[in-house]
DNA sequence: CATGAATGAGCATTCATTCAT
DNA sequence: AATGAATGAATGCTCATTCAT
């Protein structure tokens, strides 16, 4: 019998998701506590019943997006053949940040904050170098599956993590640009494309 | 007659360069005036001299960036194949960024303060919009003159300006993880071959 | 449920009541907001609870010193005779300045900022137009009911508000050289008998 | 043979003059010293050099007024009746101040700055002791003399600076009001008729 | 002698955080 | 547990004054 538990994490997770519009809304910097508070009914103090710090709160929206993301972009059947994992790849992580349009503004704040003399560090570059090394090892495998020419792996997972980013970026200065489900299609499709092994 | 002789354009400029220093080390919003100063060796009146508001300093790292790289990126010879000057706007970006790393590392800030309620606004969704409908001329061209195949032209571009960026983004975490120019090179590779038109 | 109790109109007063003291103490300029804080007891953040800014405050003095005195020295019997009525507003006005000696003070710094260009406008002009246009009708009243000569009533009426604030100037200097209110007994003396119509 | 030092003399007058008009216009606080040097077409360092400081000008101005005024207000023909000489005060302490309004100004911020524990000290408290002593003389004459009646010499010498000053104040918050010079006159006809002493 | 570039003390204001109720 | 009143450290910016040229 531990019904509080549940309201506090509950309650927690209200905080956290009036947050995140706040902060996707007026950005991190630009964004007060207060403005989060209001943001969720509740009164200011209250927010520090919760979290430590405007940082702590930050910093749990990241590591949500982290497993959200992880979760709907990595676990993926190991089964499949090469070209249609790189294209779910590409294809779930644009179609999740369409889903989760606050955390993808949000994301910008996240990239701006990287630098490690703040109080927040997010270590994106062990989140890449992980990201960077699941995907080569995809790509090596379907070298080595004789589907993928031979591209350069880490490289070319640069370069899929890349994409993702940068159509990400463009679609948040404007969402109305394009549609992030199409432009990975076909992004998808020039990529595959451009690593395929020729037949002959 | 004539007071202490300074050449101001010039003194600008070095608080300008100090400023980026700073804002590249620490990030925009972690950045005091002062910290600026002191980078520049002057006193922190001084720099009000030479600018109204910290505001002014970094819209003003912005249009010089805006500048600096649109010339770089855009002015090439309009006589060159497209698949050649689709490669040099790829390249030329990198390598401007690659040259100029404080201010890649700025601009990450210039994406996150993006919001049009700050009192800064970057308009980054006309520049964008400008870059795509450059590149998707290019690509135009290309499938014109028979070297492209049929692909979607603005999907291409913003594909292409989402690789820059993107890659830009993971050197900006960790320069170390590769060089920007040969990380260009082979994602050139990849999606030349990627839009290129078959023959047979 | 429910945080500290605190009742806010009051507090408001208490700093608008140390604000007075300050102001009269070290004039408008030279009063800083800490000042007014450690005045009232309080720190520096907490006036800004209760004020927007150091201008409010001087603004919200001088509305209450515009209410408390109009209230003191214009509402009074219309049914007495017009010397009384004008006794009384001379009375009235300096009494109402002894007793809010602070406020006096700051009357200098109200005549002082008077001027249009600042954040803060008094708009003294329509404030002694309208005590002007009241006064004038007294006299107007007085001439109809045959106790007071042909005077000028606009002039006249000026010249009772000039009294007032130019004793007021010089009991602001040194309290001690007279009494505001023999001296205004003795004014009124004057006055009357210098309007008086004469009999014969 | 000194040449510069009529220079020099004309210079500090030019820059008093200017800084006259400047803190006339926007009041003492309010006024920079880049202004002061603008509105006198010279330097900012120039002003430096003819005066200490700001205050040092303001101070200057003081000592200006008070030659000024003093030399015309209380220079009269000691062989005229009281009469004309309290109506000579008035009236050209009235018309002085419309002759130089910019002074007339400046005379508010003087009133407002008049507190001690600020760097000027304008010891006005001693200057109104000084034109109330001579005033009550005048008035005490009158009354030997049989043509004023037995008032308080003091008060009715105060009486008649308050009328100076108050009357000033209120067009200097609206000039359009009234005309000093007529106003003057009706207030001295009052003021005269309310001391005269009745002849029967 | 004149100048204006340089300076930093000083100040108004903001806002994350604390804590009494 | 929830609240918001209280706080002061932190910061952008101003401006009187200095001084090298």
């Amino acid at each position: 019998m531990a019904p509080k538990i549940v309201d506090k994490e509950e309650k927690r997770k209200e905080i956290l998701s009036a947050a995140m519009r706040v902060f996707a809304r007026q950005g991190f910097s630009a964004s007060r506590v207060i403005d989060v508070a209001r943001e969720a009914g509740i009164g200011k103090g209250t927010v520090y019943e919760y979290f430590h710090s405007k940082d702590e709160i930050f910093l749990a929206l990241y590591e949500e997006m982290k497993a959200e993301f992880h979760q709907r972009i990595f676990v993926t059947d190991k089964d499949l053949p090469p070209q249609e994992r790189l294209k779910r790849f590409i294809t779930s992580a644009l179609s999740a940040f369409e889903e989760w349009k606050d955390l993808s503004h949000i994301l910008l704040d996240f990239w701006a904050e990287h630098r490690g003399g703040g109080s927040v560090d997010f270590r994106f570059d062990e989140l890449y170098k992980d990201a960077r090394a699941r995907l080569a090892g995809l790509i090596r495998e379907g070298i080595r599956k004789g589907v993928f020419r031979k591209v350069n792996p880490v490289h070319t997972a640069s370069l899929l993590i890349a994409i993702v980013d940068g159509l990400l970026l463009q679609w948040v200065f404007n969402p109305k640009s394009f549609s992030l489900t199409r432009i990975g299609r076909d992004s998808t499709d020039i990529i595959l494309k451009g690593i395929e092994k020729k037949k002959h």
